[in-house]
DNA sequence: TATATTAATCAAAAATAGTTGATGTAAACG
DNA sequence: CGTTTACATCAACTATTTTTGATTAATATA
């Protein structure tokens, strides 16, 4: 998904559907905890790995929420040699939520 | 679900869930067009067979829907007669979402 | 009172989403 | 090279959500 910073230029139909998209890609309680973690970490960025130890699950299932996360645009990603990092997309976040609504969940 | 204005007293579990319901609701067409439809009606409230003949659907799927939106508080009920109205509660609304994001899809 | 209208609710079916363990691939390292 | 580590992806499975066509209950109207 296209980070919509012209978000105007949608017709009706395809900004309901960015909007679906997003709330989807925030409605489920592992992809919020991702993305708290990722935003409390030191750099702002976590890999697969660090969050497979800090939230206790495994590593197929963290990749499958990441990804969603990725496809929604909410997160980006940075390559490391074998690591793979997420960093958030604040640009994307803010599109949709208010600010005391990040302040909660980041 | 109560409406947060006592968001800050949640811990961050409940908060994380309170976010996580209020996403779900909002991640569907179908719910993001009931609500659009309502805020652009001249009452700003609609019933049931209104969303049934604007949104041509049927009306077991409408009433599924705006059960979906009253249960995240999203939408409040008026009993009019046989008339059931919806009307949205943009306090609950705003809790979530940016100004822009309102203005897109209300 | 009989009938029509409105809309909630239900159970079954269909469609989506999430979980799991295994496999594949690429980089790091001995 | 062979081995280990990190992680994406896959297929099978489970769980949840949505759709559909009743049925039900309540109100309105003839």
């Amino acid at each position: 998904m296209k980070l919509m910073n012209a978000i105007n230029e949608l017709s009706d139909d395809q900004a309901l559907e960015f909007y679906e998209n997003m709330f989807n890609a925030l409605a489920d309680k592992t992809r919020l905890k991702i993305v708290k973690e990722i935003n409390k970490s030191p750099e702002k960025n976590l890999c697969v790995c660090d969050l497979e130890t800090v939230l206790d699950l495994k590593q197929s299932k963290i990749s499958y929420h990441l990804k969603k996360l990725v496809d929604a645009n909410i997160l980006l990603t940075e390559k490391h040699g074998t690591w793979n990092y997420y960093r958030i997309n604040e640009a994307q976040i803010q599109v949709v939520l208010s600010e005391d609504t990040c302040c909660r969940i980041l």
